[in-house]
RNA sequence: GGGCGCGUAGCUCAGUGGGAGAGCACUCGCCUUACAAGCGAGGGGUCGCAGGUUCGAAACCUGCCGCGCCCACCA
C-alpha cells in the first residue's frame, strides 16, 4: 500500500468524535445473529467448547447478578470462539414452579377466580399461555447485553424433550430406590400450600414469646409455639436426670384437653435447657416426630393446611396466630402461665417464595435418599475431576454436599412435571417411564404432585442437549466445559446438577469447572434492595452508557468469588474507556494505519515500536493466563493500561511526530500501529464486543482475513498469541529511560507554572550513556524543548536518572524556592532509601541468609539511591542561592 | 449454636515473605487539530490492635476488637 492511497480513511472520516454505542449496537447484534456467528455445530472437528446457561426464571427480568454473570460466559465464550473452538452458549430458562404459579394466579384473583375455578387442565393452559404472551422477557434483554447465546437452541425446562427427561431420570431413581414416598414432617407453606425444601426455608431471627406452662405441679414446659400444645401426646425427660428419672412411665393431663399423656425419658432432651422438660408434638415438630417414633406415640394433627385449628373445641377455627394468644390468656386463666419471656427473639422459617412463616407439618411426600448421589458429588470435587474456582469455596461446597438431608421433592402445584406415579385400586403403586402406558382402568389415579422446580434444573447440562437420546450435541458437546454462576445457587443448583449429572450420565461430571461470583452490590458494598433504593438496572445504564460500558464495569470488579460493587461514576469510567478506544482507532485511521501485509522486519523497526510491540507480547501472555484463572478484573485491569497508558498515551503520542516526518518511518509506524489496535482490539473483544467489532472492521475492512474462518468481523477473528521474538528487553528499557526524562521535564515544568505551550531552550546532557541519544528528537518534541543557543544560560539543572540531566533556560527567573523544596524532598526520599539498603547490607545475618537474588537486588538499590543522592546534590548546587 | 470469610488511601478493591498499588474522588495547570467522556503534574496510608515466628511480615502463627455471609430441629 503506497502511502497515498488510504481507503480507511474514509472510514475515519465516518467515524464521530464520541462512541454513539446506541447507534452500534443494535446493528451489531442484529448482523452477528443473522449471520449465524454464534451457531455452533455438532458436527465440527474444531473441540468443542461448552457453557449452559444458568436457565434465569420464565418471570424474570435482567437484573445486575445476570448482567454479571453473563458478561463473565461471554467472555470465555468469545475468547474460545476466537481461540478456534466450537463454542456453544446454550441459552434457555427455567419454569420456576411456585414462582410462576403465583404470577398467574394474581392475574386471576384480580379477574375474581382461583386456580379451582379453572381446574387443572384449564389453568396449566393458562400458564402456557401466560408464559407465550408475557413470559421471557429477559430473552430480549440478553441481546441487549450482547449474549452470544446460540439461539437455535434455546431451551426451557418444560420443553417435551427435557421433561421426558425428568421422567427418565426420575423412574431410574425410584427403580434404584433412591426416591421414596413417606409421611414425614416437612416445611410448609400455609399460604403456598405446598411443601418445601430445606433451602427453600429462610430462617431470620424473629421476636416471640417464650411462655413456660405448668401442666401439673410436676411437669412444667416451655414453648414458643403455645398453640402446639392441643397436639401433644407426651411430655419428655432426659432420661438420666435425676430430678425427673420417678416421673417417666406416669402419665399427666394435658390442660385445656382432658387427656392424659405419658411422660417418656428421651436421649433427645438437653436437661440444662429451660425446666428439662419437653412437651411432645409429633404432628407440628421435626424433633417430636422422632421422640414420637422412638415410643410408639401418636401423632395428633391439630391444624389443617392452612394453618388452622382443627382440634375440637374452643379454638377450632381459629388461625395459628390467633390461637396462640387465646391459649395462652386460656391458660392464663388458670394460673397455669408460670412465666413468660418476652421479647423472645429465636430462629424463624420463612418461605423464601412468600415470606410466609412455614409451618412444620406431618405428610405424606416424596423424597430423594440424596446420601449415595451426594457422597458421589463430593469425591467428584475431592478426587480433582470437577474443579471449584476460587477453590476456597470448595468448603462450603463440602460442608453441604457431606451433610445433605434427603430431599423432598413434591410440591402441591399444578404447575411443573407432575410426579409419574400411579396407584391402584388395591394399593399398588406404579411408577411410570417416559415410553411406558400408564396404568388405566377404574379406581386408578395419578398423583396429584409435580416436581420440585429444581430437580429439572438438576438436569439441565445434559436434558439441553437432547439426553436421554444420545444425540450428535449430546457426544459433541457433553460434559460441558465450565459452570458460571453465583455462590448463592451452589446448593440449590449446582450441588444437584452435581448429584444427577454424575448419577444419570454414568459417572461423567456436568462439567470440568465451576466458576463462582458473588453478588453485585453498590458502590458502599451494600447490598441492592428495593427498599434501601439502591437498585440499579442494567438496561438503564446499556441506555445511557452502552452494553460495552455495562460488561466492562461488571468484569472489572470481578474477583474470583467475590461480591461485586459497581456504580454509575465507575461506568461512565468504562464508557470513557471505550471512547477512548474508539479515539485512538480514529487516529489510526486518519493517519493511515493499517493491518495489510507482514509486519515489518525487525531492521525496519524503531525502538519505539520494538517497545510496544514487546509491550504487547507481555500483556497478550497476561491475558491468557488470567483468562485460564478466571481472573476476569485482572483481564480488564491488564487491557485498560496496556490500552491507555502503553498505547494512548505513549505510544500514539511517541508516533506522532514519526507519522508527520512521513518517509518510509511513518510508513513502518503506520503498519505497527495498525497492528497493534488490531491485537488490542481482539484481546478486549470478549468483554467489549460491539465497539471492538465497530472498530476492528473499520481498521481492517469488511472484507478483512480474519483468522479463524474470519471475514469481516472480530466474533471469528483469530485469537493474539504471544510472539517471544517480539520480546526486547532492550528496547523496554530504552523506553523507560525516555519516559522518566519527559515526566522529569513535565514535572518540572507543571511545578513552575510554565505555560504548556511555552518553549524553552534545553541542553539534554548523557543521553548517550543512557543509550537513548537517538530519541532526543522526540524529548524535544514531547515537552517542546528548544536546542540551547548561543545566549543559553541554564538556570535550572533537573538531576533525572543515570546519567541523564536536563540543564534548561527558561529566560527568566524561576521559582528557586519550590524547585529546592522539590530537590529537598527527593534527597530525604533517596536518603532514607539508601540507609535502609545500607542497614541490610551491614547485616550480617541478612547477607548470610537471605537468597542472593536478594541482596543483589539490595546492592543495586543502594547504587541507585546513591547515584540519586549525588545528581540531586549537583543539582541543588547549579540552583541560584 | 456450628462453619466460612473480611478489616490496606476519602470510597471500592488488588497485592499473601524481600522497594505500599489501581480505579474513582481530591489539588494544581492546560480547549497541545484522536479523544475536555480529554491531556500533563501532584497530594494522600503506623496495611484493625497486641503478641509471636523470621535476617526480613501488609502477607505466616496466636489472641483480641470490629464487620459480613452461610448453615442450624434447644423446646
Amino acid at each position: 500500500m503506497t502511502e497515498t492511497q488510504h481507503p480507511q480513511r474514509d472510514a475515519a472520516a465516518t467515524l464521530p468524535a464520541q462512541y454513539q454505542p446506541g447507534e452500534v449496537e443494535g446493528r451489531r447484534y442484529e448482523k452477528w445473529v443473522a449471520e449465524g456467528r454464534f451457531r455452533a455445530s455438532a458436527d465440527s472437528d474444531k473441540p468443542p467448547f461448552t457453557i449452559v446457561i444458568p436457565p434465569p426464571n420464565v418471570t424474570g427480568s435482567l437484573h445486575m447478578g445476570h448482567a454479571l454473570d453473563h458478561t463473565e460466559q461471554d467472555m470465555l465464550i468469545r475468547r474460545k470462539r476466537m481461540q478456534g473452538f466450537e463454542a456453544l452458549w446454550l441459552p434457555g430458562m427455567d419454569h420456576a414452579g411456585i414462582a410462576t404459579q403465583n404470577v398467574v394466579e394474581r392475574q386471576l384473583a384480580a379477574e375474581g377466580l382461583s386456580r379451582h375455578d379453572l381446574g387443572r387442565e384449564k389453568f396449566v393452559e393458562r400458564v402456557w399461555q401466560w408464559k407465550a404472551e408475557s413470559g421471557g422477557a429477559i430473552l430480549g434483554q440478553m441481546r441487549r447485553l450482547g449474549d452470544s447465546v446460540d439461539w437455535d437452541r434455546e431451551r426451557f425446562t418444560m420443553d417435551d424433550g427435557l421433561s421426558r427427561a425428568v421422567q427418565t431420570v426420575f423412574k431410574r431413581l425410584y427403580d434404584d430406590g433412591l426416591i421414596y414416598r413417606a409421611e414425614r414432617i416437612i416445611n410448609w407453606c400455609p399460604r403456598c400450600l405446598t411443601a418445601l425444601s430445606d433451602i427453600e426455608v429462610e430462617h431470620t431471627d424473629d421476636e416471640g414469646e417464650l411462655v413456660s406452662i405448668r401442666y401439673s405441679d410436676d411437669v412444667v414446659v416451655a414453648t414458643t409455639r403455645a398453640e402446639t400444645m392441643l397436639g401433644d401426646t407426651a411430655v419428655a425427660v432426659h432420661p438420666d436426670d435425676e430430678r425427673y428419672r420417678h416421673l417417666i412411665g406416669t402419665e399427666v393431663e394435658l390442660p385445656l384437653t382432658g387427656r392424659r399423656i405419658p411422660i417418656v425419658g428421651d436421649e433427645h432432651v438437653d436437661p440444662s435447657f429451660g425446666t428439662g422438660m419437653v412437651k411432645v408434638t409429633p404432628a407440628h415438630d421435626p424433633n417430636d416426630f422422632e421422640i414420637g417414633q422412638r415410643h410408639d406415640l401418636p401423632s395428633l394433627t391439630i391444624m389443617n393446611e392452612r394453618g388452622v385449628i382443627t382440634a375440637p373445641g374452643p379454638f377450632e377455627g381459629l388461625d395459628r396466630f390467633e390461637a396462640r394468644p387465646a391459649i395462652v390468656a386460656a391458660l392464663r386463666e388458670q394460673g397455669r402461665i408460670v412465666a413468660e419471656k418476652r421479647p423472645y427473639v429465636h430462629a424463624v422459617g420463612h418461605c423464601s417464595r412468600c415470606r410466609t412463616t412455614v409451618e412444620p407439618r406431618l405428610s405424606l411426600q416424596w423424597f430423594v435418599n440424596t446420601a449415595p448421589l451426594a457422597r458421589a458429588a463430593g469425591d467428584a470435587v475431592r478426587d480433582g475431576r470437577v474443579r471449584i474456582e476460587p477453590a476456597d469455596l470448595a468448603k462450603r461446597y463440602f460442608a453441604w454436599v457431606d451433610n445433605m438431608h434427603d430431599w423432598c421433592i413434591s410440591r402441591q402445584l399444578w404447575w411443573g412435571h407432575r410426579i409419574p406415579v400411579w396407584y391402584g385400586p388395591e394399593g399398588e403403586v406404579v411408577c411410570v417411564g417416559p415410553d411406558e402406558e400408564p396404568p388405566s382402568g377404574p379406581g386408578w389415579r395419578r398423583d396429584e404432585d409435580v416436581l420440585d422446580t429444581w430437580f429439572s434444573s438438576a438436569l439441565w447440562p445434559f436434558s439441553t442437549l437432547g439426553w436421554p437420546d444420545q444425540t450428535p450435541d449430546l457426544a459433541k458437546f457433553y460434559p460441558t466445559s465450565v459452570l458460571v454462576t453465583g455462590y448463592d445457587i451452589l446448593f440449590f443448583w449446582v450441588a444437584r446438577m452435581m448429584m444427577f449429572g454424575l448419577y444419570a450420565m454414568d459417572g461423567r461430571q456436568p462439567f470440568d469447572v465451576i466458576v463462582l461470583h458473588g453478588m453485585v452490590r453498590d458502590q458502599f458494598g451494600k447490598k441492592m434492595s428495593k427498599s434501601f433504593g439502591n437498585v440499579v438496572d442494567p438496561l438503564d445504564w446499556i441506555d445511557r452508557y452502552g452494553a460495552d460500558a455495562t460488561r466492562f464495569t461488571l468484569a472489572r470488579g470481578a474477583n474470583p468469588g467475590a461480591d461485586v460493587p459497581v456504580s454509575e461514576d465507575w461506568c461512565q469510567g468504562s464508557r470513557n474507556f471505550c471512547n477512548k478506544l474508539w479515539n485512538a482507532t480514529r487516529f489510526a485511521l486518519m493517519n493511515g494505519a493499517h493491518v495489510a501485509g507482514e509486519l515489518p522486519g525487525p531492521e525496519r523497526l524503531s525502538t519505539v515500536d520494538r517497545w510496544i510491540l514487546s509491550r504487547l507480547q507481555h500483556v497478550i501472555a497476561e491475558v491468557d493466563e488470567q483468562f485460564e484463572a478466571y481472573e476476569f478484573a485482572k483481564v480488564c485491569d491488564t487491557l485498560y493500561h496496556f490500552a491507555w497508558d502503553d498505547v494512548c498515551d505513549w505510544y500514539v503520542e511517541l508516533a506522532k511526530p514519526v507519522l508527520g516526518a512521513g518517509g518510509e518511518a511513518a510508513a513502518t509506524t503506520r503498519r505497527v500501529l495498525g497492528h497493534v489496535l488490531d491485537q488490542l482490539l481482539r484481546l478486549l473483544h470478549p468483554v467489549v464486543p460491539f465497539v471492538t467489532d465497530e472498530l476492528w472492521t473499520a481498521l481492517a475492512g469488511d472484507g478483512a482475513d480474519g483468522g479463524v474462518g474470519g471475514n469481516g468481523t472480530l466474533l471469528t477473528a483469530a485469537w493474539p498469541v504471544a510472539e517471544p521474538a517480539l520480546l526486547n528487553d532492550a528496547a523496554e528499557a530504552e523506553i523507560a529511560v525516555l519516559q522518566r526524562v519527559v515526566t522529569e521535564i513535565r514535572r518540572f515544568r507543571s511545578d513552575q507554572g510554565l505555560r504548556p505551550g511555552q518553549r524553552v531552550a534545553a541542553r539534554l546532557d548523557g543521553l548517550a550513556g543512557a543509550g537513548v541519544a537517538a530519541h532526543e528528537p522526540l524529548i524535544r518534541s514531547l515537552v517542546r524543548l528548544d536546542e540551547a543557543g548561543p545566549d543559553f544560560q541554564a538556570s535550572a539543572t533537573l538531576a533525572v536518572s543515570g546519567e541523564v540531566s536536563v540543564a534548561l533556560d527558561t529566560r527568566g527567573s524561576i521559582d528557586v524556592a519550590a524547585e529546592r523544596a522539590r530537590l529537598e524532598k527527593d534527597r530525604a526520599a533517596a536518603e532514607k532509601e539508601a540507609a535502609q539498603a545500607r542497614a541490610k547490607l551491614d547485616n550480617p545475618a541478612f547477607v548470610g541468609k537471605a537468597p542472593e537474588p536478594v541482596v543483589q537486588k539490595i546492592r543495586e538499590r543502594l547504587a541507585v539511591a546513591e547515584a540519586d543522592l549525588a545528581r540531586i546534590g549537583t543539582a541543588l548546587e547549579a540552583l541560584p542561592s
